[in-house]
DNA sequence: TTTGGTGCAAAGCGTTTGCACCCGC
DNA sequence: GCGGGTGCAAACGCTTTGCACCAAA
């Protein structure tokens, strides 16, 4: 997937192509495999277009929700972080407590959840499945600090 | 589990009781099993204790999470939900995305995603697991009306 | 040219904080 | 009586909305 692909995602849904979207989505691409949050993303696309506002960035990631280009997750209260989709088939994730680097899970274990749900009279319509630790960076960081 | 050991719990971690707490410990109870949100919380408490605010609801969730009464849950976005913990072990959720009902799975399927995570070098520190779906009662509803 | 997109400022909303008063122990 | 607890109001931080101007197609 590169940036071409995106835009022609983007106009095929009935959206222009303006210069900031073009900007966000090279910086969801250049950050992919890691779940950011919407300042650090304002942040990155203002070294590319400098006037970008923070409100432009969240309509445009709304839109790109719609149109399945990104997945947005809470982790932390109050701040919403945004991936950018490579993996269409169901799958998890692995998330770094320390940068937020995502692994994907390619593997589902929920068969004999399944089970357990329908015994209890639940029909299931999603869920979720998170992995929380440090990756290998974040750990040698902790470790060197001695927490 | 009853209102007593709460109490008990409560005072042993050398917070006083007041009617207001124990108030929020009746409605916590009374809703074992779902995931409900401050608001409601608040509500209820105040069918109990008339005068509370919300400011005292928010102030003691935040204490019972710290006394591992409470389990603090982020499902939808900005709002955050608490159910009181009534086991003690590792275990998972299903939740009903119609009225926040709650089971508990005891089971655990994570065996084969630890190996994952190490071979992609990271230090798991905990994970979640939640399934969504509706519940007996929220199917009914939800078919009777078509939608 | 037309209509959707953007920037700015203000509003919204859940949550937290400051402070004076209250009350459990 | 002391020190933590509460209610109220104001502040906070992230997110959304209203509106006039701008620019992609």
């Amino acid at each position: 997937m590169n940036i071409e692909d995106l835009k022609s995602r983007v106009k095929s849904g009935g959206y222009k192509i303006t210069p900031q979207r073009k900007a966000i989505l090279t910086v969801l691409l250049e950050h992919r495999g890691c779940f950011i949050s919407v300042e650090k993303i304002c942040e990155e696309t203002r070294k590319i277009h400098p006037e970008i506002n923070i409100t432009t960035v969240y309509r445009n990631l709304d839109i790109f929700e719609n149109l399945h280009i990104v997945h947005k997750i809470f982790i932390d209260e109050g701040v919403s972080r945004y991936d950018i989709i490579s993996v269409d088939a169901h799958h998890h994730h692995i998330i770094c407590k320390g940068c937020g680097k995502t692994e994907v899970i390619e593997f589902c274990p929920l068969g004999d959840l399944v089970g357990l749900a329908e015994e209890k009279k639940f029909t299931l319509t999603g869920h979720k499945i998170e992995l929380y630790g440090f990756c290998d960076k974040c750990k040698k960081k902790n470790d060197g600090a001695g927490k």
